[in-house]
DNA sequence: AAGCCTATCAACACCGTGTCGAGAATGCCG
DNA sequence: CGGCATTCTCGACACGGTGTTGATAGGCTT
């Protein structure tokens, strides 16, 4: 905890050209207002017009602000990339204590950072369809996950504990992307889904029997 | 010439008011336009007037045989849910003779489902961001294929094959929408991605294992 | 007071969509 | 043949959204 960041990440510049203002506050303001409008429509029904108005200023002087309605997007995005980056750091340190345990623990890690989020996700995944930043920048949270399960799945088979059937990153690769896609779809309503209060059981068991179970059948 | 289908299906009615004319041609001319456009770029990338231009005809003419690019890709995607259904047919025929090939058999129909029609799969993921027919149709062939999973466990779990811990439902939904999401990212050339020469194999992996493995600790 | 930032806006140019009404072209029927 | 309907095509328009620009206002410094 007591997190004490005096220095403001010199990190994305997505937002307004010069930094330091009162204005900050309209910019946070901005944010705020994507983020609530966000829970009601998708990205596509949500104008630049509908993003100033409802902080109170003119569609010109939003551009003040942020270059575009995408950016503002992935400003928000970049924010839950940092909490997930700190959620999958957390469970690494948790499988050195109990490797067993860890699983269930960072597939309820995945949920609770994409849960806390719906709308965001559900808009960097909209956005994906037309912006490559948006794109490349999924990608590497994707890719930030996958890594680490690969690492934990190689350091099981080092103790001994699971066997060496398939290529690590691969089978890390495809859990992975199950996770993302079963919570997608719990998170937007689709059908089918998987019932919300079995979805850490199912996930869990599926991570557990491809990692741990043989793959005797060719 | 001597086109002589008088009662033309009554099916889908996504094409053109009436039915009947020699502008079938140009009707088809237009759908293959699109597929062809979609091999190259992103359907956000690809207006109504380069489909009209890719005919031949003037953007307003294009209005005449389509209510909308939108309805160029569904139709599109009509087709391919009719190979789908059919591929998942053939799929439950199989698990009667042999049920632990029919899993590796399925497995590989959706990759050659999904993989035949990359482009058409891409744009109606992309149309789903922002069109809720597109959301609905999407849905009803993953409705289809977990339906269809969701029999075949049971089965399995009837013949005493397979033990009960999961709904099979949930289970089958979790391993469909992996599928989706694995077979997506390799054909779009997402990063991270599993490699596409070991993407059966580490599917069925999982499938396997998740089926038929026990879970031993909640 | 002069000068410099920050902040705001109206007006404009642009692009893509979808509609409308005015006609060609084609074919059928009397 | 000539008249009529259906099929098809297009130019012109209205609309809605984006992003830019140039003019201006207010505050803070020196």
């Amino acid at each position: 905890m007591s997190t004490s960041e005096q220095i403001v990440r010199a990190a994305p510049s997505r937002g307004r050209r010069s930094a330091r203002a009162a204005g900050d506050e309209r910019e946070r303001a901005i944010l705020t207002t994507a983020e609530r409008l966000l829970e009601r429509r998708s990205l596509a029904e949500i104008s630049v017009d509908d993003l100033a108005q409802g902080v109170g200023i003119s569609r010109s002087a939003f551009y003040f602000y942020f270059p575009s309605k995408d950016a503002v997007v992935l400003t928000l995005v970049d924010r839950v990339v940092e909490q997930a980056g700190a959620a999958r750091d957390r469970a690494l340190e948790r499988q050195a204590s109990d490797p067993s345990a860890a699983w269930r623990e960072g597939i309820e890690s995945f949920y609770e950072v994409f849960g806390a989020h719906r709308p965001v996700i559900r808009a960097v995944t909209d956005l994906s369809a037309t912006n490559s930043e948006a794109r490349e920048l999924w990608s590497q949270v994707m890719d930030g996950w996958v890594s680490q399960v690969t690492e934990m799945i190689e350091a099981e088979r080092t103790r001994g504990a699971a066997p060496r059937d398939l290529a690590a990153r691969d089978l890390a690769t495809a859990l992975v992307q199950m996770n993302e896609r079963v919570l997608h779809a719990i998170f937007i309503d689709e059908t089918p889904a998987v019932g919300e209060r079995q979805v850490i059981d199912t996930l869990t068991h599926v991570w557990r029997s491809a990692i741990y179970g043989a793959c005797d059948e060719r």
